[in-house]
This record gives structure tokens, C-alpha cells and sequence, in this order.
DNA sequence: AAAAAGCTCAACCGCTTTCTA
DNA sequence: TTAGAAAGCGGTTGAGCTTTT
């Protein structure tokens, strides 16, 4: 199959953006909606690729991006999200709201595998970014991008508030195909898709799936035939009733609390069920020993 | 005060998956 | 059925910033 070419087409601009390419690309976004990143900079008549165009959307220029610390919840969330998916970045990213994949990558790499490696926890990454300190590069870049990235935020607002909290309705997780050209129509926001390492879209939301509580993912509502859910619904985003639209932001805020405090339920469950295993298997294992011992 | 080391995060790369003709 | 295109994902890079020496 064919690499698509991207980046590399002479002539296309690379690096930092600048403040007039932030905002084509979000007036154009803001007429048209997402999609068609193929086609878009040509016609919003930006000189980057189209993968370039929905990075940059995607990371940074969505309005709902709830940029800042990571709050404790948020941090506990990404740890055990991270321990049952690994390093599934835009699913972590789709059970918190306003975060992207990238942003919790970053957070992960620079915070928690750290500390996960000292703590030699199960946590620590399969691999990847377990490299070593790079050694610190001369400054030939005149550039401050940060600086430039914050000024830009001031001219096009931007939310770049640490610590405002935005409500927002769980991404939707596609389970099955969709019509890539119909991407508009589901408030995809970094999209998914299919199932990687075994752990499918149904496990995910078995855990902390909007509304959806039973861990794993019930199996009379998986078509284990071809993988696919039997209906073709859509989680968390239009099917389930569309119901998600109706929900008030106080709805919103009490379901995650409470899939969070279930999630942590089940967990503890599964310790203790493994704990009294462990003590049983003591047990016989004391009982054959002290048989032998008479 | 200056240099070095460490940290952060936006952006890029390359691969896989999915769709379509 | 198949090849190419499009989209998406995770890994990696590198420049600027901050902290330490």
C-alpha cells in the first residue's frame, strides 16, 4: 500500500505556526467543520499538509480543549486507564474530556512513567519512551515558540485558561465502519478505531463508558463473530438515544464521578476476590503441609 | 551570573486501519 | 479482490523554558 506523501511536498510550511495559519484554519473549520483534511489547506489556503492541519486542530485550536494542569482525579484516571489499555492514547484521551491524546501521551511520559518505573509498577510503559535524557541541543532557533503560541492564543482566544473546567460530551467511539466522508455528523474529536492489543471498544466503555457499568463489556451485546457490536451503535456519542444531548452539565459531571467511583469498585472487587483466592490456596497449601508433617 | 541539566509540549514521522473505486 | 487514498494513532524529536550547580 501507499504511503500517502505528506510533509515532504516541497513547498509546504513546516514548523511552529504562525498566527495567520491558526486562524485560516479555524475560520475555515468553523464554516465547513472537520474532515477533509486531504482538501482542506488548499482550500482554506494554507500552505501545510492536511495531516499537519488536523494535528493542529486536534491539539491545539479546538475550542473545548481544557488545557493546564492535569488535576489529581485526572491524573488517577489516566493511571488506571493507562494500566488496563497500555499505551492507548486517544482512548485515554476519549474518557477525559477536554484532553487529548497528546497531551496525556506528554503527561504520561514526562510524569507518571517516571514515577511508575521507580515504583517498578506494572504501569511502566511496554515501550517507547523510555529512552534516556537527550542531551541538551545548542539554540540555533530564534524562535519562542511558546511565547509566540500564547500570543497567538491572546489574538485568536484561545481557551488557554489553566483552570476553567468545561463540561463536554464523551467522544464518540466508533465500533464499527462508518463513512470516514460523514465524520461531521459525530463530534469526533480524535477518533478511534478498531480494537488494538486484544482490548476492544466494548471493554473500554464496560470500564468507564458512559452509562454503560458492567465490566468487561457484556457478551450478549457483542457479535463475537466478526468483533462488532450487533447493532452498529455508536457509544457514548448520537445512538444511545441521542441522549447524551439532553444532558445537563451537572448530568454530565455526576455520570463520570459516578462510572469513576464504579470503575475503582470493580477494582477493589477483583483485589479482594484475588486476596481470598490467595488466602484459600494458603490454606490447602498449610493443611498438605502439616499432613505431611504427621 | 553563567552554564549545564532537566522538563515540557507542539509538531513531525511512519505505520496501521479503513474506505472507496 | 485489490490497490491507492485518507484518516488516525503512537512513538519520537527538538526548541524553548525552568531549575540546579
Amino acid at each position: 500500500m501507499g504511503r500517502a506523501p505528506c510533509c515532504s511536498k516541497v513547498g509546504l510550511h513546516r514548523g511552529p505556526w504562525t498566527a495567520r495559519e491558526d486562524t485560516l484554519l479555524t475560520n475555515y473549520i468553523q464554516t465547513h467543520g472537520e474532515g477533509h483534511w486531504r482538501s482542506l489547506p488548499k482550500k482554506a489556503g494554507l500552505l501545510r499538509c492536511g495531516k499537519s492541519c488536523r494535528l493542529r486542530w486536534m491539539n491545539y485550536l479546538r475550542p473545548d480543549i481544557k488545557r493546564g494542569n492535569i488535576s489529581s482525579d485526572e491524573e488517577d484516571l489516566i493511571i488506571r486507564l493507562h494500566s488496563l489499555l497500555g499505551n492507548r492514547w486517544s482512548l485515554i484521551a476519549g474518557r477525559l474530556p477536554g484532553r487529548t491524546d497528546n497531551e496525556i501521551k506528554n503527561y504520561w511520559n514526562t510524569h507518571l512513567s517516571k514515577r511508575f518505573k521507580n515504583q517498578g509498577t506494572h504501569h511502566e510503559k511496554k515501550s517507547g519512551s523510555t529512552r534516556e535524557p537527550r542531551k541538551r541541543k545548542t539554540k540555533n532557533n530564534n524562535q519562542n515558540r511558546s511565547k509566540a503560541n500564547r500570543e497567538r492564543d491572546h489574538q485568536t482566544g484561545v481557551n488557554v485558561t489553566k483552570t476553567e473546567t468545561k463540561i463536554h460530551l464523551p467522544k464518540p467511539i466508533r465500533i464499527t465502519s462508518l463513512p470516514r466522508n460523514n465524520s461531521l455528523e459525530y463530534n469526533t474529536v480524535s477518533g478511534s478505531s478498531g480494537s488494538h492489543n486484544g482490548v476492544t471498544e466494548g471493554d473500554i466503555n464496560g470500564v468507564v463508558g458512559t452509562g454503560i457499568v458492567d465490566f468487561p463489556w457484556p457478551s450478549d451485546l457483542v457479535d463475537h463473530q466478526d468483533g462488532r457490536d450487533q447493532d452498529d451503535f455508536i457509544v457514548n456519542g448520537c445512538d444511545l438515544g441521542c441522549e447524551s444531548q439532553l444532558l445537563t452539565r451537572e448530568n454530565m459531571l455526576e455520570r463520570l464521578y459516578e462510572e469513576y467511583l464504579q470503575l475503582l469498585k470493580k477494582e477493589e472487587q477483583v483485589k479482594e476476590e484475588e486476596k481470598e483466592k490467595e488466602e484459600e490456596d494458603q490454606i490447602q497449601l498449610d493443611s498438605f503441609a502439616e499432613s505431611l508433617w504427621v
